[in-house]
DNA sequence: ACACAAGTTTATCATTAATAAACTTAAATT
DNA sequence: AATTTAAGTTTATTAATGATAAACTTGTGT
């Protein structure tokens, strides 16, 4: 089950957050865009502004991003680029190599979340367009390649949602999707033969953290012709890829010096 | 009107932002702290988890912050930190040469916000305990001076919400305060005597945009006793705070070059 | 000065979110 | 390994709440 109300006002922030113009936005204009009554936004909007994630201007009435929000962006917690910025060079090779576009995701529960990408030699550090649309993990070459190397309880909850068709490709049944997942393990690297986009070909290899989980993973996309064209081709994304994801999974290996040292376990690590 | 799903959810962000531990926080964690039945809670985070705000670890089912919220962090429009470090430097005068608390506050609608503060030779650079708690814009130096070169429609809008009365001293009458006001404006700074906290007295003065309009204040927290014991002091506090504010002003002047240009309106600007 | 548009407030009603209770899962203890 | 306990999840029910429309206010442009 799901909240409405809490859905429609964390929709409001999203937009707030993607479309903010510098005197802030209407009520009319969340009201146009996001398809709500006035009055419903209104008193929405008034209850958001109570807590401060936005506030109105006295004079224009319009609505601009509160201090809750501000507060927010400057919060250690939050801080994961030391992951990105580390990974950032070794997806930048692969993009250097191939000129193809690369893309780092990662994963939080059931979802798939693009953390860098790199398109076509025009560096852009943001999110990608599937990013927060639900788990595409069933049908790219980057979710794939995280999936085949959980545990099968984990593999079990994200497969049993929604399973979506993309294209013709797209393997939406359970079975033939956990045999895949099973040869991807073997392989250390998965394939998305057009299962996203019609024409599009991927090669996604895994990221693992210390104890040898998946935690995020490299892929690099190529238009499908490249490849059938070009048998080598393929083979030279799939070194890249690889070599990256490798690469990028010696992030976590330092950090395992610093852990709780229980009674038995050696006193002092390297 | 205030809708109560989205305060609870709001709050349970605000939780989040505050509280979050390593592994995430527990169901039960939240549900204890706010005061949420078990069930109720549960229901609300599976919405923000969809949402992306938050999301929850499929091994220890525990809640960590999401994607969207880390999305804001690294997002431009959020940035007013320019401001902030310029004044920094100002306010760390007042705090070196008086040894006393110093605050930036700038205000959001009908709310004050604490931007920058330091204590006693302890640079922390965070919300100042008053912070989101309902503007205390009539009782404190900081308040009053922002207050006292608003105009009259906003004075009002920001007076007619509740005069909490902190203190025994806090000035909760409209006329005393709009008298008050005009005093602040002629005087060039505002005086907090105890009217938000028993034995604080503070001076405040307020920092203005290129347009002379009120945008933030400066203000300097001293214990009573001090002013009362040495006349002098008050002075000292006095310049410092002044001065400070005075400079701080000077950050909106040069923004005046890029502008959009009416017709009529000298074509360059100093 | 008037009309219009945008925002706000109010009261009503149907929907929705809160609840409790049953159920599942996993971990801790014997 | 079996039992117990705790944490989380799901479901069905009901009372409360949020959505609504309509009236009202404010401000802007003609």
């Amino acid at each position: 089950m799901s909240v409405k109300s809490i859905e429609k006002t964390l929709s409001t922030l999203d937009f707030f957050i993607s479309n903010m113009k510098p005197g802030g936005l209407a009520l009319k204009d969340v009201c146009a865009s996001l398809g709500f009554k006035k009055s419903a936004a209104h008193h929405m909007l008034a209850t958001v502004c109570q807590k401060g994630y936005l506030y109105q201007d006295l004079k224009t009435k319009k609505y601009l991003i509160g201090s809750k929000i501000k507060k927010m962006s400057k919060l250690a917690i939050l801080d994961d680029s030391g992951f990105s910025d580390f990974a950032f060079d070794q997806i930048k090779k692969v993009n250097d190599e191939t000129g193809e576009a690369v893309h780092l995701a990662g994963f939080e529960g059931t979802r798939l979340i693009t953390l860098t990408m790199l398109e076509s030699k025009h560096p852009v550090r943001v999110d990608h367009g599937f990013l927060n649309k639900d788990h595409a993990f069933h049908a790219t070459a980057s979710g794939k390649a995280i999936l085949a190397h959980m545990n099968l309880a984990n593999q079990e909850k994200i497969l049993k949602k929604n399973r979506v068709k993309f294209t013709e490709f797209t393997i939406t049944d359970k079975v033939t999707l956990l045999k895949e997942l099973n040869a991807i393990k073997k392989n250390g690297y998965a394939i998305d033969d057009e299962e996203f986009q019609e024409g599009v070909y991927c090669v996604g290899c895994p990221v693992f953290n210390e104890y040898h989980e998946p935690v995020a993973s490299v892929s690099c996309s190529s238009p499908k012709y490249k490849i059938v064209r070009d048998k080598k081709y393929l083979d030279k994304i799939k070194s890249f890829t690889q070599q990256a994801a490798f690469e990028i999974s010696k992030y976590y290996k330092p950090k395992k010096t610093i852990k709780t040292i229980k009674k038995g376990e050696r006193k002092y690590a390297a």
